[in-house]
DNA sequence: CTGAAAGCGCTTACAG
DNA sequence: CTGAAAGCGCTTACAG
């Protein structure tokens, strides 16, 4: 028994008896053998490793994308290396550099908005790179989620509700998310549009928009659709402090389905989810392919978002 | 010249003329030449690359670790592996033997709570293994924060700020961490203790806990010592919802410096920081010595934590 | 059907 | 002071 023969009876490969093969393989699992995978990886040039490259130091939007990249590839057994990178491209070079001396089979670049690049240059790298909720550079495969379907989900929601003069309390405009929500937001509300109100992620703007609203005369909104989550629980805890009742009075929808703070918000938001996780499996399966040295079609892919329904709205939370 | 001269060379080892080695480094600069990591590993057994295993699916714990090893050891040419395993033992083993198979210089254990395991068996591990934030096999190296002395911290925070009676509105009392806050709370607020107040880690604990507070008869308590910052937001909104001033009629702080949370509140909390950035970075340096064969003595170390000052308790928040 | 040989990209004794 | 050789743990043509 030789070693190139033991080589082949676990890999599948080559010639032999199937009782040769079979043999080989029992002994190996009794010793508990695993082959070397740097050994391996000198021959064929492959690691099963990939690198993820992020900014987003809260991991609100890496965390899951990192978790569908894991569940979709630790099957073919690759793991990830994580870095999170403040905004300091030197540091980021000397991360993307370990990454390559270690021979990753690609890299994935995630962030937390689609129209920032991480402050690094990743083209010309000698492994694919593929973008995810980050912005790709030209020609490159980028994938992030579809603000203006997500928008859309929302405000049918609520004119499925019945709700007929949606205000919309969002981010900054210089953000292409807000635009594009704001533009779904435009194009469906019709008849109840009323003017887009822009300010900051925070707590402080809900609260303050609500002010606003409410201090203005003439009609109120019956619904509140919110650029993220954070926004729409203060603008529910700011209704509830001057009396107005969420989801009977006015409902409230959210966007990001952040957890943490979707499911702590008295009553629970209903929000609009952008499926990070899938977005994170379809990144890691494309990495792959490439990897592999299969044809992927360059551009912008985008993934539908999905509303989960909680109580801030009504309507019937087991839909 | 020879390729094991040029090796020599840019390895610093060897003897030559100093002239030789600086012509070989300047070469190897032009043409961008970087030594391939998986071989040099198959050499030496090193491959310059940890894994971190976590069941902290939101990274509020892990994320600060990270970052902390990250930072410790890039320096050292050394990447990290991050997976997280939910509580399926059968993935967390896949997961291991991925970073065996690959030959991680050693393994760092985490996860959300000090007296928990993660459902994975990390002893006999051909490489070594530390602990941290998680609770550790018995004779292994363990990293925690001081939950003693960080209740301590915010407890003489309080009385140093004339506040006589202290309420402790804290977690579950199955929780290592809780039950230490608790006795510190206890040891220190003397002649104002009240009774400690255990609950679940939500926001809804913290307002009911407000209620029954405020419900009973009988003086009330000028300040409240809260188990996280969860809770603590919650007090403090509930305290709002009353008409009861924070921090003027009563003090509030919280655990965990939380910074989604904490500096989201209004007022934002006074915290407890576990310094877990620290405690990675600890960690990280210390699996790195055991992988150079370093000697490190076992058991559990604990690290103090640190009062964040912001306004939710008075006092000088430029301290 | 099986084994000896070469080689992946390096490093490290060892001989000159 | 420098280079030829062996070897890390595998895989893959190739010869038998």
């Amino acid at each position: 028994m030789s070693i190139s023969t033991a080589s082949k009876a676990l890999n599948n490969t080559g010639r032999m008896g199937e009782k040769t093969r079979e043999r080989v393989k029992r002994a190996a699992t009794e010793i508990g053998f695993r082959p070397n995978a740097l050994a391996r990886g000198l021959l064929s040039n492959r690691t099963f490793t990939i690198g993820l490259l992020t900014n987003d130091t809260y991991g609100r939007f890496t965390l899951p994308v990192m978790a569908g990249i894991t569940e979709a590839l630790v099957d073919h057994g690759v793991s990830v290396f994580l870095c999170t990178i403040e905004d300091d491209p030197a540091l980021g070079k000397v991360h993307v550099d370990a990454m390559l001396d270690k021979h990753v089979d690609g890299i994935i670049a995630s962030g937390k908005r689609i129209d920032r690049r991480l402050p690094v240059d990743l083209s010309n790298l000698p492994v694919p790179v593929i973008y995810a909720f980050t912005e790709g550079a030209p020609g490159s495969v980028t994938f992030c989620a579809d603000d203006y379907q997500g928008a859309a989900l929302a405000v049918e929601w609520l004119q499925g509700l019945g709700r007929q003069r949606i205000a919309h309390v969002t981010g900054p405009e210089s953000f292409v998310s807000v635009r594009e929500r704001a533009r779904a937001y435009h194009d469906l509300a019709g008849g109840g549009e009323l003017p887009v109100m822009y300010g900051t992620w925070s707590e402080a703007w809900g609260h303050e928009a609500v002010a606003q609203l409410w201090a203005s005369s003439g009609e109120k909104p019956d619904a509140i659709f919110c650029g993220n989550d954070q926004i729409a629980r203060a603008v529910v805890d700011a209704l509830r402090e001057r009396g107005v009742r969420v989801p009977d009075d006015v409902s409230v929808v959210g966007f990001d389905n952040w957890e943490i703070v979707a499911a702590q918000t008295r009553p629970p938001l209903t929000t609009v989810d952008m499926n990070l996780k899938a977005l994170g499996r379809e990144a890691g399966l494309t990495v792959l392919a490439l990897a592999e040295g299969r044809d992927v079609e360059p551009g912008i892919r985008t993934l539908p978002c999905e509303l989960i329904v909680r109580q801030s709205c009504g309507g019937n939370p087991d839909r």
